[in-house]
DNA sequence: TATATTTGTTTAAACGATTAAGCAAATATA
DNA sequence: TATATTTGCTTAATCGTTTAAACAAATATA
């Protein structure tokens, strides 16, 4: 049995007796080839089910029409469905997108980075690891000449796109509604301030109990990895507190996740003697007992708007990026957790 | 300012005044070339920050050195934890992963398949869409002599390696611990039967409740899409009955969520009343109240054993895969919703 | 000393596609 | 009828790397 050998373009131009440039313009619709000549081309390729070669086009062309995506981790509703909006909106202009996940480490994402580069990618989209201060290695993508998307975890020394929601005020719409349910010593177990983002909702946490008139109480406000675990020791430290906090806003749903788990653990009732606002609205947090508080941050929309900020530079050939921000206006989504006042 | 250009190896030559070829060799530390142009040569690729194209390389070669992931969706812990272990056995030989989702779409199965196929990927590993029953798309893989490894979700009939947990038996575990727990009712949420996987649980199932002298009852057996939405839709049927089961074993562990909400809602005691099973071990099962016993899948292992049975093709010139499976005993994580009796 | 082997490199052809440039034939314009 | 333009293709170079084959120089063997 002879072996089986990819059809090229050269195959098709000996079935016709033409030349392989003339099949390659055939199947790219150029002006110059005759319709008769196309039509055959189409059902010769056809027939002997050629499948063009990806890496000879790219190589020739410089353009792989590959995208890479750079998450902390798939692991979560707001990722999963961010992706799979930038892989629509991107599809449609002909892009593939390959999806890696840093796990939260600065060393796997360097790693990805050179891995994309090293195929070749027409751009990068990333939401940074919160290990990630050191943008040697993001400063490459920018130094390759290809578009470097941020969003949801960006930073400003960067010098790019970023997409993501107005962390400040979501932490004001935190706070707003808390103290509209009566809360007067509102804890936040927060990200890392490193993390811009986390950085922002303290920000945001902070003022808006200045704004309410509300002492800050640094007992109160704790960093963390807001992992369950991280939620859940958390929790334990604030009700060992001989002053405890009647309401808790965790910066991410995994961590209120946990302190809803020990609060229920202990029997101490949610929202009653302590409220519980969490952050990026995971499906769990509609599920669990009682259903958690959250800010929605518009997975979809988001996605959306990363790929075609990334389509506007598809067009140009010189990559010129400058710090631009789209800030979305985040939703609270209020639910039993917080709910005191049933209206 | 000149335009930026990538070095290449004839930029690395030029400077040290050896043939393209000899550079070449020397990255590739042929026994050939002296070690004294060997050292030369990597200094300058430093010194010039040399990438090698990855492009241009795969071409020449035919080995692309990519591997690409298909599963159905990336949301959850299972395939999040699976990949991830995926990819770290195929780094280790230098393999880089594509991660593409299927979102349970027959159609964008297909799509990814060809992508990929596009990309010349060195083989595909793939946990097979819900919809999927059609496997012509499937068997172009094969077709284009690159190695298939299905997991979790496969299917004999493509004859290639499989690797997943043994579902009927895992029924059996379940079976007998609500058995054992005193459940003589025991309904059974499960997936569609033309998926295999759920096909097996389904008649694990029943074996196990003919084993156990109990009748089956056509009532308390349901083919869903598994999602937290039908787990409540269904459990509300379940609930609708005049004869109500004293047990639900859902085939997943979202469906198991959608029924404990609902008998949450309804106060209906768990386990007591009713005792609850989920499938696949999400981090959420642990987390909900009343914790959710599960199934756990290994999902770790798993990913290993399906990166080691790539590289054990890609050593290989030919290919030549038939049924293979590799079936891993699954584990019966018990938890709050089916302990009934604390020992 | 003549011949064989090893060492270290070069040459040149490939991988499969794209594309600028060229050219003959057909058609249009003056 | 002579010239210009358009049409439809071919030629050949190119992308950056790999690799079989060739070859000169150095070293070993007889």
């Amino acid at each position: 049995m002879a072996i089986k050998k990819k059809t090229t373009i050269k195959d098709i131009a000996n079935v016709l007796n033409i030349s392989a440039a003339a099949v390659s313009k055939a199947l790219h619709n150029d002006a110059r080839i005759s319709e008769k000549t196309k039509k055959a081309v189409r059902q010769v390729a056809e027939n002997l089910n050629y499948q063009p070669n990806h890496l000879a086009s790219a190589l020739r062309s410089g353009k792989s029409k590959l995208v890479g995506v750079i998450v902390p981790k798939t692991n979560s509703n707001f990722f999963s469905s961010a992706i799979h909006n930038i892989e629509e909106g991107l599809d449609k202009e002909g892009y593939n997108v390959i999806i890696t996940q840093s796990n939260e480490s600065f060393k796997k994402e360097c790693k990805n980075i050179d891995t994309l580069l090293y195929l070749q990618v027409d751009g990068i989209i990333v939401s940074m690891a919160n290990e990630t201060v050191d943008l040697e290695t993001l400063e490459k993508v920018k130094a390759a000449g290809i578009p470097l998307i941020t969003f949801d975890r960006g930073e400003n020394d960067l010098n790019v796109d970023y997409i993501g929601i107005d962390d400040y005020n979501s932490s004001h719409l935190i706070v707003n509604h808390l103290v509209e349910q009566g809360c007067k010593r509102i804890a936040h177990i927060g990200g890392y301030k490193r993390t811009r983002i986390y950085n922002n909702r303290i920000r945001g946490y902070v003022d808006a109990l200045k704004k309410h008139n509300l002492p800050l109480d640094e007992e109160l406000l704790i960093e963390t990895n807001l992992t369950i675990e991280d939620g859940r020791e958390k929790m334990l430290q604030l009700l060992g507190l001989k002053n405890r906090p009647d309401a808790v806003y965790a910066a991410g749903d995994f961590a209120a996740l946990g302190a809803l788990q020990v609060l229920n653990e202990q029997n101490i009732k949610i929202p009653e003697e302590i409220a519980l606002v969490g952050f990026g609205d995971e499906p769990f947090s509609a599920m669990v007992t009682p259903s958690i508080t959250s800010i929605n941050q518009h997975p979809y929309k988001m996605g959306r708007i990363v790929a075609d900020t990334f389509l506007k530079y598809s067009k140009e050939t010189t990559i010129k990026q400058s710090l631009n921000k789209i800030i979305l206006e985040a939703k609270l989504v209020i639910r039993d957790s917080s709910l005191k006042k049933k209206s």
